[in-house]
DNA sequence: GTCGCTCTGTTAATGGCCGTAACTATGCAT
DNA sequence: ATGCATAGTTACGGCCATTAACAGAGCGAC
C-alpha cells in the first residue's frame, strides 16, 4: 500500500464520517459539497477528486447506510441460543432502533431515494440479504406445518414462489414468504409513520404496534398461540 | 370583491397549479422560487409578495395536498350502497391511487416532510378526518360482535382508547380503533414501498398484497370470511 | 538521483438559487 | 385629484455545484 494510497483511503474514510455527520445532525438536504469540505478543512473542488459530483457522493452514502443497517439486523437475528420467533422480533426491534438512531439515512434509504443506484444491483442486495435472513428464521419457526398453507390468492401465491426464487430460496412455501413479506411491509409502514411525527399527537406506542403486527404474522405463520 | 382582490386570488391559484405543475413533473426538489417565477412569466422577487419564503410556500403546498388526499379518499368512502367491508376496500384503493397518480405529492407528504406545518393542527386534521372516516366504516362493519374484542395488550388497548377519544370518537372499541389503525399503517407501508420502487425487481403485485392486508384486517375485526 | 507523469490539492470563475433593498406603477379610498 | 397600500420590477449579496487553470507531492523508469 502506497503512501498516496493509504492518504486516498484516510481521505475518503473521512469524508463518509464527515457526511454522515452532517446527515445526522440536519438531514440528506444540508449535506453540500461546500459544508462538507468546511467540515474537513478542505476547499470544495478537492471532493470532485472524490466522487464525480454531489449526486455519486449521496449513491456512496446510501448504499452504505443499507449496509448498515443490514449489518445491525443481521447482527440482531444472529443472537443465538433463542427460539426462532424471538430472534424475529429482535432482527425487527434492531430495524427499528437503527431507525430511531438515524432517522436521517433511514429516511435518505426509504424516503427520499429517487435516483436509482449503481447497477441496482448494489442497493437491493443488503436488502434482499435481510430478507433471506428473515426468511430462514420463519422456515425455522414455521418447521413444516406451514408448508400447504397459501395465501388465498392463487395469482398472489404464484408471485411468492416466483420472488423466493429470486431470494435464491426457491423451495420456501408461500406461507412463509408471505410473513416475510408482510413483516417487512407492516413494520417499515409503522416506523416510518413514526419517524414523520405522524404518530406523535396520538398515545400510540409504535413498539407495542409492531410487536402486535410481528406476533400476528407469525401465529398466522405457525398457527399457535406464541410462547416466547 | 376587488380587482385587485381578484387579481391576487388569481395568481395565488395561478401559483398553487405552476407549483404542482413542477413537483408532479420533477419532484419537490425541482420546485426552486425561480422556477415557479419563470413558468408564470414573472420575476422571482414577485414570488415573495405570496409567500414570505420558499419554505413557507411548501407548507402551504403540503397542506393542500393533504386536503386533496383527503377528498379523494372521502368521496371512495361516499359510494353508497355497498357493504362497509367493500367501502372500506374502495377507500383503501383510492389512497394508493392517489398515491401512484401524484407520487411526488405523496413523496411530500409522507417521505419528506420535516418542518411541522401550521399549529400542528392543519396538517393532523384532513388525515384525522380520513381515519374518522374508516373507523365509522369499521363501526358499520363489525356490528357490535367487536366490542369486547381486545388487542391482546392491555396498555395498547388503553393507549386505543384514548386515541379514539382524541378522534372525537370516545366509544369505539379498541377491536375498531386497531383495525383502523393497522389498515393505515400496512397500507402506507407498502404503498410507500412501491413508490420508492423498491418492490420493483420483485414480481410482487402490491395491490393484492393491500387486498390480503385489508382483507386479513376486516377478518380479525369482524371474524368470519368476507363476502363482499 | 533525477525526469516526467499522475495524483491531490489550490484559487478563480460561471451560473443557479434564496432572499433583501430600492424603486416604479397601478388600484383604490378619500 | 391626492396619497397610501399593493404588486410588480431590477440590482444585489451570499451560498451552492461544477469547471478551468494551475501548483506541488509521490512515485516509477532510467
Amino acid at each position: 500500500m502506497n503512501r498516496r494510497e493509504r492518504l486516498r483511503t484516510q481521505t475518503l474514510q473521512e469524508m463518509r464520517d464527515a457526511s454522515f455527520a452532517i446527515i445526522d445532525a440536519d438531514g440528506l438536504h444540508a449535506l453540500s459539497v461546500a459544508a462538507l469540505a468546511r467540515g474537513m478543512a478542505m476547499s470544495a473542488p478537492a471532493v470532485y477528486r472524490y466522487f464525480p459530483s454531489r449526486d455519486a457522493l449521496v449513491a456512496h452514502l446510501t448504499t452504505l447506510a443499507y449496509e448498515q443497517l443490514m449489518v445491525a439486523m443481521s447482527e440482531a437475528a444472529a443472537s443465538g441460543r433463542r427460539t426462532p420467533q424471538a430472534r424475529v422480533r429482535l432482527l425487527v426491534a434492531s430495524y427499528r432502533e437503527w431507525a430511531l438512531r438515524y432517522p436521517w439515512r433511514y429516511r435518505m434509504l426509504f424516503g427520499e431515494r429517487t435516483a436509482d443506484l449503481p447497477g441496482d444491483a448494489g442497493i437491493r442486495t443488503p436488502l434482499d440479504l435481510a430478507m433471506a435472513l428473515l426468511v430462514d428464521l420463519l422456515v425455522a419457526a414455521s418447521g413444516d406445518a406451514s408448508a400447504r398453507r397459501t395465501s388465498g390468492d392463487q395469482a398472489l401465491d404464484e408471485q411468492l414462489r416466483s420472488w423466493a426464487s429470486i431470494q435464491e430460496r426457491p423451495g420456501i412455501p408461500p406461507a412463509v414468504a408471505t410473513a416475510a413479506i408482510l413483516i417487512w411491509t407492516r413494520v417499515h409502514g409503522i416506523v416510518s409513520l413514526e419517524l414523520t411525527g405522524m404518530l406523535d399527537n396520538h398515545p400510540l406506542d409504535a413498539e407495542r404496534l409492531i410487536r402486535l403486527e410481528v406476533d400476528g404474522a407469525l401465529r398466522q405463520l405457525v398457527g399457535s398461540t406464541l410462547s416466547g
